[in-house]
DNA sequence: TTACTTGCAAACGGTTTGCATCGAG
DNA sequence: CTCGATGCAAACCGTTTGCAAGTAA
């Protein structure tokens, strides 16, 4: 069953193209006028992750943030530093070196983390601080 | 200048193959008589990571890990889940890759993270678990 | 009613910081 | 003496949990 709370963070999380921590997407339910409380979005988010609904993502400093995936394939993510923007990217040839790699030093994989983080083209263009 | 708490701390670390959280760190500290406090050495470790004399690793449950360089070329590490045994790996072609990759998304790369978790074959000895 | 969902507030756990003390130069 | 290093305890912050009230079937 798919619960009033699940409902909401799906909808905060909508087409966002970027990773929402727990609290941002309480304060933009809030803004919108849901009444949803934020125990409720960290219980919605780690159901809806282990639904395979959505994807998560940590940052640096330790939040996790969250998003809607937009394929059921394995995939990783290319995110801007700068706006956010991500974008799920395939690494059929990475996966293939960790197995390779995994293999040489007899070790069985049961997974790995690859994300990807720089400025999109938009934010270059945007600050021209980068040549 | 080193401090006491830096020298401690590299001496903690020493040889361990595994990543050790700063509260690990203490208490080794602590079981091997040194007085080093524990926010001395959450401070030595930030230092050290700044003078990129260990790598810092984060768990799924947040918390950090440090560990001594073995190399000062740019790596990534495979760790052991159940022993925590960590080498580290080079990834020349994955780095072709993510080059190639965000350019064809127009992104312009500032860091990327591959990190790599199974078990290693002497845990999968230890263990016949897996097949 | 029964079982599940909610929200508040308190608890948690790792990390950081304020502040007074200690120690090297 | 002066400045940085240190340690304790309190503050922080994101997250989780206890518990009582609300809700759907």
């Amino acid at each position: 069953m798919t619960t009033k709370a699940q409902r909401a963070v799906l909808d905060a999380l909508g087409g966002s193209l970027t990773f929402l921590s727990a609290q941002d997407i309480h304060a933009a339910l809030r803004a919108a006028g849901s009444p949803v409380g934020l125990t409720s979005v960290y219980r919605a988010v780690q159901q809806l992750r282990e639904l395979g609904t959505v994807d998560e993502s940590r940052t640096p400093s330790g939040e996790s943030g969250y998003r809607v995936c937009r394929t059921s394939r394995h995939h990783h993510h290319l995110s801007c530093t700068t706006c956010g923007a991500t974008v799920e990217v395939e690494a059929p040839e990475t996966e293939t070196w960790v197995a390779a790699v995994a293999r040489r030093h007899g070790y069985r994989i049961e997974s790995h983390v690859l994300e990807l983080a720089g400025t999109c083209r938009a934010c270059r263009t945007r600050v021209p601080s980068a040549t």
